[in-house]
DNA sequence: CTTGGTAAGTAGTGATTCGCAACTTAAATC
DNA sequence: GATTTAAGTTGCGAATCACTACTTACCAAG
């Protein structure tokens, strides 16, 4: 039976599964990446992406039973909705910028303009790293699990320190 | 029809649709998880995952086709294959780590052990940020998009002067 | 206040994919 | 030679996807 499983039953000791069931469906992050880009209501996602009807109106209700989208009526128009990212779906940022960059130094190498940059200096962003807790950018190499008990404080800093103390 | 058209024709100005097109689906995340943490055979990532096997047959040749996946018959055992993460597949632990650790915040909100720590001083890696290019954490309100020709070159340091002089 | 148009969503219909179990092939082991 | 193991492949029913058409609620013009 194709009766799916939710996939954060299987390995519950990660995050990875449970960030899938929210967001691992075929359209999710195109539809996040279209409410980053200021598209809101119903017909716009539906011109921008070319994506069935149903299955848009499918996806934005999941993406707003799992709290990334708000579905908000317009005060000015009642037939209007406007689907607003949440604190929760604003925190997928990262995770679609990394896909993203990945996707556009792999993935037959376009130069993808226009370019995302910082709106202070105009400068473009950085490649999203894992940065250890001094900063330093760390590889696959460089990293490994302990469990949470192993874990001991080592030279805090004294801010740190205050923050820890609380 | 269910003929369904591939993402990178929709939005071609982002590498978004690419990343999609090669990490989109059902479990091709999960496999890439547990190639990161040393699962390397086919009878692995079933007994691992409970994948069936006809997809996690599809899902591994489609993995090895885009270059994420390397397969190596075992010299020792000529009946086991080796699926390997290539430098192409490695390049995605970012953006794997940013997805989890959001779904470790925001999904229900498990403690996670055990935890992902630096090898060097086992100290937990920061959450992955978006980063200015002089290091300065960006949010969603901090980015905007600009054509590649209005980058202008600002305060080089030595070292990238000398390369951009390449 | 009726007609037309727009926004959001639902229903119907095939095509595709998923999940499960059983089967196949080739190589190693007994 | 017989059995076991690794890596798939095949067949089938269920669920999902995509396309089109239809519905409902609302706004706007005449």
């Amino acid at each position: 039976m194709g009766l799916r499983e939710p996939l954060k039953l299987i390995a519950e000791d990660c995050g990875l599964p449970v960030a899938l069931e929210a967001m691992g469906e075929r359209w999710s992050f195109m539809i996040l990446r279209a409410a980053f880009n200021r598209i809101y209501h119903f017909e716009e996602f539906q011109s921008e992406l070319g994506i069935a009807r149903n299955i848009l109106a499918n996806r934005l209700s999941r993406l707003v039973d799992h709290g990334i989208l708000m579905r908000n009526p317009c005060p000015d128009d009642r037939r209007k909705i406007e689907y607003r990212l949440t604190e929760k779906g604003l925190a997928l940022l990262p995770a679609m910028i990394a896909l993203r960059q990945w996707g556009e130094q792999w993935g037959s190498g376009i130069p993808s303009t226009p370019v995302l940059v910082d709106e202070r200096d105009h400068q473009p962003i950085r490649p999203v790293t894992i940065r250890a807790h001094d900063d330093r950018v760390l590889g696959a190499q460089d990293l490994c699990w302990r469990q949470a008990e192993e874990i001991r404080p080592l030279s805090m800093s004294r801010e740190e320190e205050a923050q820890a103390a609380e």
